[in-house]
DNA sequence: GAGTTTGAAACT
DNA sequence: CAGTTTCAAACTC
């Protein structure tokens, strides 16, 4: 992984070649402003990486605000040079143009984008990332985890009731990263006053700020940084894009501090999960103070009942009712999640709680031990998805796998009994159902053969009585999003551009399942969460031992799916053969990982 | 809300 | 590794 300081080499060697740029007072500017760094670097090289990159198939989906406005931001990156050579000088005009719309745009697209439903996780990882790229970028400025965590709050500005605000508040922030004139924490966005005060005077120098971000946004060419958000902590991203949907307000908040704060640092503390514990509460208790009191009122079943009408799913409000384990075994969905049971949990002499965080913690090392990735996520979302499958990814979250498969035998994996069903993904060669008719595909890949599959699937689905199965999301868009949110019954329809990590997740994905968070770090973190709860010092060998596997020819083995569609490596011959792209296709291997012995921890 | 079904997790 | 038991979620009525 690059280094901010790797970048900061690499971006100031052609600046170095300049007379002007040799002054010692030049150097020190440049220290200090990563924009004027970046501006002056080799822009025709980074043009060419932005413009022959083929866009997506995300830009296809109705999401395509969300992902215009990145490219926009690239765009601008761009020309933002008045010295500009080459193409960029051609998309003067636009980026006229486009700055205009986006001084109006923010809000508009943000309002856009809560009625949809669909692209708020989206949004997030996309922000997450970036977030990160400027981390990156930022190099010296705060090249530490910290600031990303603190960034974590930028992007809850886009979840936030005040978008517009936020947004301009994310620019402020992005525009000067030390001054952060939006340093309000999490909550920016809640106060428009704060912001408002912050705020510069006239869009003259809102634009300025754009431009700020712009800048900051340039060197795509450059490996994307770890996106946030893996292994067990996959879940806390996941959750936020399905909080999303019931009350994008206020989810975010706490929702993306617990991906981030977690996923983010690169050795978590023993006690990892009393942070998330908190984190979660957090999540937890800003919606209720707001607005979702009566959550408290209500059975567990209701309880559960209300949040999976309300999209959420096994989300952040993911609530137990165990009576027997005591919370301390993968039974319990908290526990299994990695965080604490809380208040709405009906459980029976729950153990999962930070009164108890040694029983919890020895408990989930025992647990690790039999299995070192009983707390890796379960599902294996392929980020490259978006563009491996092409056409076909527009209709299953082909790359996307149960990492042990399912053992099904009645349900025919078309129920929430099934893992794979559940979290949205379909049936692979790992599975072990019997009947598969898996709506996401099955285990023999007939589901993503075509049409008539999906017909087979409706006519074999729409006969039973009060299960309504969800066709596979039909944009590429769901293959980002975490598709553990599975489609309830009574919003399945809604289903079909929401859902992300994606955990890539997430969460999930997460988070995770963007398409370009797929850096081999969040491979080795994916792996390593596992064994959070480890000690530091076996950390590094533990990555290393990973980050071996990863390399490892065996981990090939992902290839020889006979679904070759559905598990397809990553496209090489793409002009993006960069590693972050092509460690995506690993992530499917973590069916085979726990086989390996380096993965037990070194005592 | 109670009872049943289901399959993962845990155990032998 | 296979078979069995336990468990809690999903589901049905």
């Amino acid at each position: 992984m690059d280094t901010p300081q790797k970048t900061v080499t690499q971006i100031e060697t052609p600046v170095s070649k300049l007379k002007v740029e040799n002054s010692p007072v030049f150097n020190y500017i440049n220290s200090l402003s990563p924009i004027t760094t970046v501006k002056s670097t080799s822009t025709a090289q980074t043009f060419s990486s932005l413009t022959f990159t083929s866009p997506p198939p995300v830009f296809t989906t109705p999401h395509v605000v969300a992902s215009h406005k990145e490219s926009r931001f690239r765009s601008h990156s761009n020309s933002s040079d008045p010295s500009k050579v080459g193409p960029e000088a051609s998309t003067l005009e636009e980026e006229e143009e486009e700055e205009a719309l986006l001084e109006k745009e923010p809000s508009q697209n943000l309002k856009n984008e809560s009625v949809t439903n669909d692209g708020a996780c989206e949004d997030v990882e996309t922000d997450l990332q970036r977030m990160c790229d400027d981390n990156v970028k930022r190099k010296s400025d705060t090249p530490d985890w910290e600031t990303l965590i603190s960034n974590s709050s930028d992007m809850l500005i886009y979840g936030s009731p005040n978008d517009s605000e936020a947004f301009r508040c994310f620019l402020q922030r992005s525009s000067d990263s030390k001054t952060r004139l939006c340093s309000g924490g999490s909550k920016p966005a809640l106060d428009p006053s704060v912001s408002k005060s912050n705020e510069p005077e006239s869009s003259d120098a809102l634009s300025i700020l754009h431009r700020g971000v712009r800048r900051r946004c340039l060197d795509f060419e450059m490996p994307r940084c770890v996106v946030p958000s893996i292994g067990l902590h996959l879940n806390a991203i996941a959750m936020s894009c399905k909080d999303n949907n019931v009350s994008k307000q206020h989810s975010y908040t706490g929702n993306v501090k617990v991906g981030l704060q977690s996923s983010t640092t690169p050795a978590l503390p023993s006690n990892d999960i009393v942070r998330e514990s908190e984190a979660r509460e957090a999540v937890e208790e800003a919606p209720m103070s707001l607005a979702l009191v009566e959550v408290n009122q209500s059975s567990p079943k209701k309880k559960r009942r209300k949040s999976e009408q309300a999209g959420e799913g096994e989300s952040s409000c993911k609530r137990c009712n165990c009576k027997k384990s005591k919370c301390l075994k993968l039974y319990c969905e908290c526990f299994a999640a990695g965080v604490y049971c809380i208040e709405p949990c009906s459980c029976v002499d729950c153990f999962n709680k930070p009164i108890h965080e040694d029983t919890v913690l020895a408990t989930r090392k025992q647990i690790e031990s039999r299995n070192p990735l009983a707390f890796a996520p379960k599902v294996i979302r392929n980020s490259d998805s978006i563009t491996e499958v092409g056409e076909d990814a527009s209709k299953t979250p082909a790359s996307a796998r149960h990492k042990r498969g399912c053992n099904c035998k009645k349900s025919n994996c078309l129920k929430k009994y099934c893992e794979c069903y559940q979290s949205g993904v379909g049936c692979s060669i790992n599975c072990r159902c019997e009947g598969c008719k898996n709506a996401f595909g099955r285990k023999d890949g007939s589901s993503f053969a075509g049409m008539d599959t999906e017909q087979d699937q409706e006519n074999e689905t729409s006969g039973k009585s009060g299960t309504a199965i969800p066709l596979p999301p039909s944009t590429p868009m769901s293959l980002r999003q975490p598709l553990s949110q599975l489609p309830n019954s009574s919003n399945n329809m809604l289903l079909s551009q929401q859902s992300q990590q994606h955990l890539h997740g997430a969460s999930g994905s997460s988070l995770y399942n963007n398409s370009q968070s797929s850096f081999r770090k969040q491979d080795m973190s994916l792996l390593s969460h596992s064994r959070i709860d480890t000690i530091a010092e076996e950390r590094a060998e533990d990555i290393e031992d990973i980050e071996n596997l990863i390399q490892s020819p065996v981990t090939n083995i992902n290839a020889v799916s006979p679904n070759s569609k559905r598990v397809s490596l990553p496209h090489m011959e793409s002009t993006e053969t960069t590693p972050w792209r092509r460690n995506g296709g690993r992530k499917l291997l973590l069916s085979s990982i726990p086989t390996f012995p380096s993965l037990t921890p070194h005592h």
